[in-house]
DNA sequence: TGTGAATGTAAATAACATTCACATACCTAA
DNA sequence: TTAGGTATGTGAATGTTATTTACATTCACA
């Protein structure tokens, strides 16, 4: 009975109740703590204060438990950036930005969900549910870059949309994986993950033929104006230097 | 004597005589085969033939071992990203192309080193030789963006350099770790992870201004190829397309 | 050749994943 | 209401691993 925490018989008789959850939601605090290669199955029992034994009624091994999780990740990820893109309002290009900011806020918001989705080496495409979730996430992005695709300044080179869906999910995953979170594997930036993502982004967008000029602060460009090119020389003579994508904020 | 694999005593006496390589090179087997969280210490020791506790002799824990792979893993990550950088021949803008295909091939290559430095969970700035090691690495790309920065056509904002090298990084890590390795986590493409990332960075760099048709606006000379030119659309299709930015090779 | 340092071994401890026989509680059909 | 079936949890096992400790062997070298 070492290994009852802090239940008393009086709270939970021999059955725990809703011990699935319970499970779930201890596995992820200690991801959160341990990274997913920390977490025990033992540990999580202990947490959920039930025999080692117990988390087998309702998971085939450790692994699945973490599929769940990494299941669950995607789904809340996919909410999360339906939200964001809000059907390409105001306008398609910010909202596009606000789908980037939405993905790393994920990563550092929720870095054990994100770990177990992309970190933990559960392997995606074995599971159908997991893969699934995985891609209707994805399938956010790539809608998204559909939209943009379709208003890409005519006489510009363009690429797929799914492409450029790839290109978005790989730089925010970079991004998101060498410097979004606090915890793991921390480097040093001179600028926050989300200006670096931001940045990046914006360039990637003016390489389409999107004009992204900003003005003052940070609200959105239409995307349908006529292109003022972008922006001029940093090399040149600035006297009020063009308040770019590329600010330097403090890192967090 | 179990655990005795097929060393004959003939072959190695007592001592083995280079345990610290031989588990070095067996760590790195194992990762290769089962990804760095499969690997066990006991089985790198039984892999080189010695007892469980042999390795203590040479690490202090498993976790100085996989750190020891990842810095490694950092030295020869730099060793070819100069190599495929060589100082900016025969033109920047080639080159710095050459430095992204060179990291994907790391990344497939040589998965059990880029799994070690990256998704290992090791902490790179605990070790100072460890972090040094990155920053070396990490220093290739950045000079790269150093100079490709200083090409950077006037009238068009220009980030730092640094960020620059940052968001190639991420592109490229962000590739290689979503869809780069054959083994964990494979995620189906309609393209190869080459061709992802070499479109991603041309447009990335057309979005600072470069023409990714070369002709010679600041180079001297050009990548000895025709350029890959962006079709006005990817509705055109040319009798014999050119291996474009976005060709369309099946993925490995 | 003797000695200390380096290297390897054996045994022990503790934690973990997993399985199995068994115990207990819940649920439903008679 | 109750008997039995099912779901859920327990305890005790097995086998593996990480790690430590006391001890053994070999090497380098004075």
């Amino acid at each position: 009975m070492s290994w009852r925490k802090e239940q008393r018989r009086a709270e939970r008789g021999y059955h725990h109740g809703n011990l699935k959850e319970a499970l779930l939601q201890a596995a992820l605090d200690l991801i959160a703590q341990k990274g997913p290669a920390g977490f025990t199955f033992a540990d999580a029992a202990r947490s959920a204060g039930v025999s080692p034994a117990a988390p087998y009624r309702h998971f085939r091994d450790r692994e699945e438990l973490l599929s769940s999780i990494a299941q669950r990740g995607f789904e809340q990820f996919e909410a999360v950036l339906t939200k964001a893109w809000d059907d390409g309002r105001p306008d398609t290009v910010s909202a596009f930005e606000r789908v980037g900011r939405a993905y790393l806020a994920f990563a550092r918001n929720e870095p054990a969900f994100y770990s177990a989705m992309f970190e933990s080496g559960v392997p995606i495409d074995v599971n159908p549910m997991l893969s699934a979730a995985s891609e209707r996430a994805f399938g956010i992005i790539r809608a998204a870059a559909e939209r943009l695709a379709a208003l890409t300044p005519p006489g510009v080179a363009r690429p797929p949309a799914l492409m450029m869906a790839l290109h978005i999910w790989s730089m925010s995953h970079g991004v998101a994986s060498l410097f979004g979170r606090g915890d793991a594997a921390r480097r040093k930036l001179p600028m926050s993950a989300e200006d670096l993502l931001e940045a990046g982004v914006l360039i990637y967008l003016r390489g389409l033929g999107f004009p992204t000029e900003r003005k003052g602060t940070d609200q959105a460009g239409a995307a349908t104006q006529p292109p003022p090119p972008p922006g001029t020389s940093s090399a040149a003579s600035p006297p009020s230097p063009p308040p770019g994508p590329w600010g330097h904020k403090p890192a967090t």
